[in-house]
DNA sequence: CGATTATATTTGTAATTACAAATAACGTAA
DNA sequence: TTACGTTATTTGTAATTACAAATATAATCG
């Protein structure tokens, strides 16, 4: 559906530069309110999920929170209590770095990969986005995408 | 820059679809970041911006808190008290309706136009999003984001 | 070495958010 | 009218987040 009628604007946009501002907002928080709902059985939100899918890029090694940190899609919340709760519930490993004290290793292990691998599981099937695009256009979306963020 | 470098992705994204979502998530976070920490200097949150602009897309209307919710870009918080807190900076009037008791009718004020004004400028000035775009290649984006929420 | 600056993480605290339950008023039908 | 289901908003409470200050270790430099 249109932007316009998904947020009952009454009035046109101004442009489509502002109007692209909005929809990327606006796209973008779909996507995360759908990910969030699907995560909740899993008890974890999607920073908790975006960490772990960050640590299985990286398996077996580990990362620090503050390279966590740089990468995370959403820059929400604290990394030591967001890694508080996935150590209590015994999906990564912290660990004291031998080789700097201050520093702490963060490695996802079996359950969590095991976790991650259900996680994917259910939002791959109930996920519909971009099902109404092509290859093509996906790419087109992406290479747009990048050149907005300038 | 394109995503993979930004997130300091080690391995390719499965496919371009994959790649269109975390995009869309990371390109819409990067906007409301931005513009968070713009909106600070005035004490309010991009929710509170958000139904700021809604109320003044009908002033000198007014618009109920169910009415509000169903248009906000961001479905976060709970309009009472995001109201609450427009209604004690004075930017905003809150009365009971009169056709319907259960109702609020919700009113931005004088102030709060003037505010939203000094908003708007200040984050026009400084944003620099889509400057790379051109017109036409603003019109595609959104049309692939209309067609990829589906 | 000792002092100083920088870096990495943690902690404290207030504000915000999620979610469920409570409240209040409306609409309708016996 | 009264009872009952519905709708709109508010409130309570726990979890999360923002942001600044604190802690602890490392690196550098005289």
């Amino acid at each position: 559906m249109r932007l316009e009628q998904e947020i009952k604007q009454v009035k046109p946009f101004v442009n489509e530069f502002v109007k692209a501002t909005v929809n990327v907002m606006y796209t973008g928080n779909y996507v995360q309110d759908f990910t969030a709902k699907n995560l909740k059985e899993f008890d974890i939100n999607d920073q908790h999920y975006n960490i772990l899918r960050i640590l299985k890029g990286r398996y077996p090694h580990s990362l620090c929170p503050g390279e966590i940190k740089e990468v995370l899609i959403n820059k929400r919340g604290d990394l030591t209590r967001l890694i508080d709760k996935l150590v209590k519930k015994g999906l990564v490993n912290r660990d004291v770095n031998s080789q700097n004290r201050r520093m702490m290793d963060i490695t996802i292990n079996k359950d969590g990969l095991k976790l991650l691998e259900l996680v994917n599981r259910k939002l791959h099937k109930s996920s519909k986005f971009s099902a109404n695009l092509t290859e093509k256009e996906a790419k087109q979306l992406n290479t747009l995408l990048d050149k907005f963020r300038g």
